[in-house]
RNA sequence: GGUCCUGUGGCCGAGUGGCUAGGCAGAGCUCUGCAAAAGCUCCCACAGCGGUUCGAAUCCGCUCGGGACCUCCA
């Protein structure tokens, strides 16, 4: 079996991956900032992780997975006053702080739960980890990396630079970092404009407010997810994962401050998701064209043309590469809804497939191997830098076999039993277990499948004695609450609903 | 302005030197009481112009277009 491949930013090419640890892999993903509900560019994330975090679990890793709640907010240095956000917005929604925040904590877990990832292992809040950030800030003052300004605390950008390579995350040069003409709120405190904020004193009408060394602020942007990840992690971990844009300031600077406390580079394999893109455009807040993960679930957005599965949602953002920008259309989210339904049922269509007492004997030796060389390209291609893609259609090359095999247009002594066997494994592995799909069609309730047994033999008997009015109304109303009715090759009927 | 990425068939998207990606849509056929579903077949694309090569969507150059980051951002 191939080896598990990696992209990693910091080298910019696919690198074989190794765990620092035998058997365990530490990995951090950059969290949600709660002070607002999440997004569809949001999910892109979460679900590439989700399956980077399944994927190690599969090979047998023993993973620990950090994904932060930035609770904190982060302040706004253009414009205005600095402000911390989620204050901000507590003020204009009469809510405290902690109020909104967990609102929203909620509201993304509940996203989460709904896309069917698995929880990271631990949670770690900003708010609650006040006290390692401090702790950190500290030791970069006395590494002499860091200085304080009437009451904040700024990194020193170009000492790191001189002894480090500051930008090499994000390729930056760092001459002309210096060079910016760009001018920012507390400019004038910084020794220099590449300087960012490790502290912020607060303003008196600041709700969100820490004591420090320094005096009473908040902690700045950065800092959070170093001093978490390296609690939690230790000072060197194997994967750290997040959105492109946050590579610049965001990660490049968690590697500095780290680097300076731990005296060692934070991370050794850097992965980042792209954006997902509306008309060609980045969904953002600063771009006004958001569809919140509510709406896109509620088809309650001007431009949804109906409500989105999740599931939907996820199979549609494992339909490309994580590393491609994903454009957003009506049309292509209904291209993935129809795609995935056909997909689920052949898979239930396979699980329920049998020998029929017949021997599996590959009498088709050409599709048999064809079938096994399709599965077995599922470990290739997915530790090729988990190019889900590539697994995914592989399996739609699956779908007229096993679709042929149950209507009988292939016998089932085409395959041999083992082929089969390994079918129905790796199948059930990747699609529910690695790419965590799962079935669509709800109302999978016991009542409903009597009503529906009912309404199959009424239409039966109808169609028996070619009594086409009463067999036709059943399949039209159904069809008219959204319940599809199939008649089978062998005569039988299935239904599935949407 | 700087740094970087990118341009694939009606739409979404794999793919980095030679082999059908795949999904959705569309057309035809089979099956069916009629449909739907399913199966089979077709639609054989790679921004433009040069260059390298026996051979390029894939490498190089230029032109044109799109985007990201440089500021909060998944």
């Amino acid at each position: 079996m191939s080896q598990l491949k990696v992209y990693n930013s910091l080298t910019r090419q696919k690198e074989v991956f190794t765990s620092l640890t035998p058997g365990h892999v530490g990995m951090y993903v950059c969290g949600p900032t709660v002070s607002g509900e999440s997004h569809l560019g949001h999910a892109r994330p979460y679900i590439t992780f989700d399956v980077v975090y399944r994927y190690l679990n599969h090979l047998g890793y023993k993973v620990r997975y950090v994904r932060n709640i930035t609770d904190a907010g982060h302040f706004e240095e253009e414009g205005r006053e600095a402000t911390d956000k989620i204050a901000d917005k507590a003020i204009l929604e009469k809510l405290e702080p902690m109020e909104l925040v967990q609102k929203y904590t909620n509201l993304f877990h509940w996203a989460m739960h709904l896309f069917n990832t698995v929880s990271p292992s631990i949670e770690p809040t900003a708010t609650g980890h006040i006290v390692e950030q401090i702790g950190m800030i500290e030791q970069l003052i006395e590494a002499g990396y860091a200085y304080e300004v009437n009451g904040s605390v700024y990194f020193d950008v170009k000492k790191y630079a001189a002894n480090y390579d500051y930008g090499k995350l994000s390729g930056r040069v760092i001459e002309e970092l210096f060079e910016t003409t760009r001018e920012l709120d507390g400019q004038e405190e910084k020794r220099d404009r590449a300087d960012f904020a490790l502290w912020k004193a607060a303003a008196p009408e600041h709700i969100m407010r820490w004591k420090s060394p320094w005096g009473v602020g908040y902690p700045g942007w950065h800092i959070e997810c170093s001093a978490m990840a390296t609690k939690y992690l230790g000072a060197q971990f194997d994967i750290h994962g997040g959105g492109m844009d946050l590579q610049f300031p965001h990660h490049e600077s968690e590697i500095a401050q780290s680097t300076i406390c731990n005296h060692t580079a934070p991370v050794r394999y850097w992965m980042h998701n792209n954006m997902i893109t509306i008309n060609g455009k980045k969904m953002g807040k600063s771009y006004n064209n958001v569809i919140k993960l509510t709406e896109l679930f509620s088809g309650n957005h001007p431009i949804l043309e109906k409500a989105y599965h999740p599931m939907v949602v996820r199979f549609f953002i494992l339909q490309t590469q994580y590393r491609s920008t994903l454009d957003f259309s009506n049309e292509a989210l209904q291209a993935a809804e129809k795609g995935l339904k056909r997909l689920w049922e052949a898979y239930e269509a396979l699980s329920k497939l049998t020998d029929d007492g017949l021997q599996m004997t590959a009498g088709d030796t050409e599709l048999d191997a064809k079938c096994s060389k399709l599965v077995a390209e599922f470990d290739e291609f997915i530790n090729d830098d988990f190019n889900t893609a590539k697994v995914l259609a592989n399996m739609f090359e699956l779908v007229p076999v096993i679709n042929s095999i149950k209507d009988k247009i292939i016998p089932v002594t085409a395959l041999s039993k083992t082929t089969v066997e390994l079918l129905k494994k790796q199948m059930k592995v990747y699609v529910e277990d690695i790419l965590g799909l799962q079935n669509v069609s709800a109302a999978d309730n016991e009542k409903l499948q009597g009503v529906m047994q009912l309404l199959i033999d009424i239409r039966k008997e109808a169609k028996g004695r070619k009594d086409f009015v009463t067999s036709d109304k059943i399949r039209n109303q159904l069809a008219s609450i959204g319940i599809q009715l199939k008649d089978e090759k062998d005569g039988t009927m299935s239904w599935s609903s949407s």
